[in-house]
DNA sequence: GCATATCCCATGATATCCCATGTTGTCCCA
DNA sequence: TGGGACAACATGGGATATCATGGGATATGC
């Protein structure tokens, strides 16, 4: 197991009049050996989706913004926000559990049944509905992509 | 042994009610030495199949992916789901079956015959019935490359 | 004191593990 | 070279542990 153990496969999952959510037991395997206490969570910037992953992609992105002239760089201070200051360390409880703020659900829109998605270093999650459409959406993007140079890894 | 054993050979498997399937011997011994604690399982984009590949491929497009900044990478986005999203780690047990999800059955309409197909890095989980015809097929494409680069060695 | 948030326990469903059995292929000896 | 014994593999079913989820009790802060 070289590396970091990426995050995959598609599961779904629920979400409780608390704001419960429970995380899958394969990523909380990943999180956990990333000595990650609980799971940052971001809402995305560009999609109605929370972005969800460990200690890993944090202290890479922070020591990525911290090599460059912290005054001086206009376009640091935007990513930085972006990223660092809307996102959260929330902390998983006995059952692997998580509480997502109410400008969270409110943010990527979630009704009771959310799904989780895989995205190797990070993971998504989304209003199972609304989903269903993006995914058919990026599969014909991934397959345009596929076509367009044969030969890929697959 | 240079590198990665490659799958090779055809044989036939089958399902059972539980959804599990029993890989070959010959292949699990290559995928024991990947250090893959199981199989993963990813369906195809393009045919009624399944395939099935070790940590090798895996990690080599994980890492591909992972040399880029996971947030502000949009192209990342669509291969990363297309690939890592729809892949599944399935556990094997002490006979060296492993249980197929429902969704991955239906895509590749398994009945209870299939067929196991060795493809070098990876190999393919076919409904033995539909492979019959796609063997033939196969097979008539490959003469036609064959006959397009006439001039070669052989 | 009330509202909010955290922790803990109980239950149902699901997936994992384990053992038993039949079959097939391989090896050895006559 | 043929037959028989053995071992490895594949398949079926049942027991067990893990996981996800709901509800309730206890602490905490305003």
């Amino acid at each position: 197991m070289s590396g970091v153990q990426p995050f995959i496969s598609t599961v779904s999952g629920t979400l409780d009049a608390k704001g419960r959510v429970c995380i899958p037991a394969p990523f909380r395997d990943i999180l956990a050996a990333q000595a990650t206490a609980g799971v940052y969570i971001l809402p995305s910037f560009s999609e109605a989706a929370l972005e969800g992953f460990g200690d890993e992609v944090l202290s890479s992105f922070h020591q990525q913004l911290a090599a460059q002239d912290p005054f001086f760089t206009p376009s640091l201070d935007d990513k930085a926000f972006a990223v660092l200051s809307m996102s959260r360390l929330l902390p998983r409880d006995d059952n692997g559990r998580v509480v997502l703020p109410a400008e969270f659900i409110g943010h990527a829109g979630l009704k009771d049944r959310i799904t989780f998605v895989g995205m190797g270093r990070k993971f998504q999650i989304w209003d199972s509905e609304k989903f269903l459409g993006v995914q058919a959406e990026r599969l014909k993007r991934a397959l345009a992509v596929r076509n367009a140079n044969n030969g890929g890894v697959l």
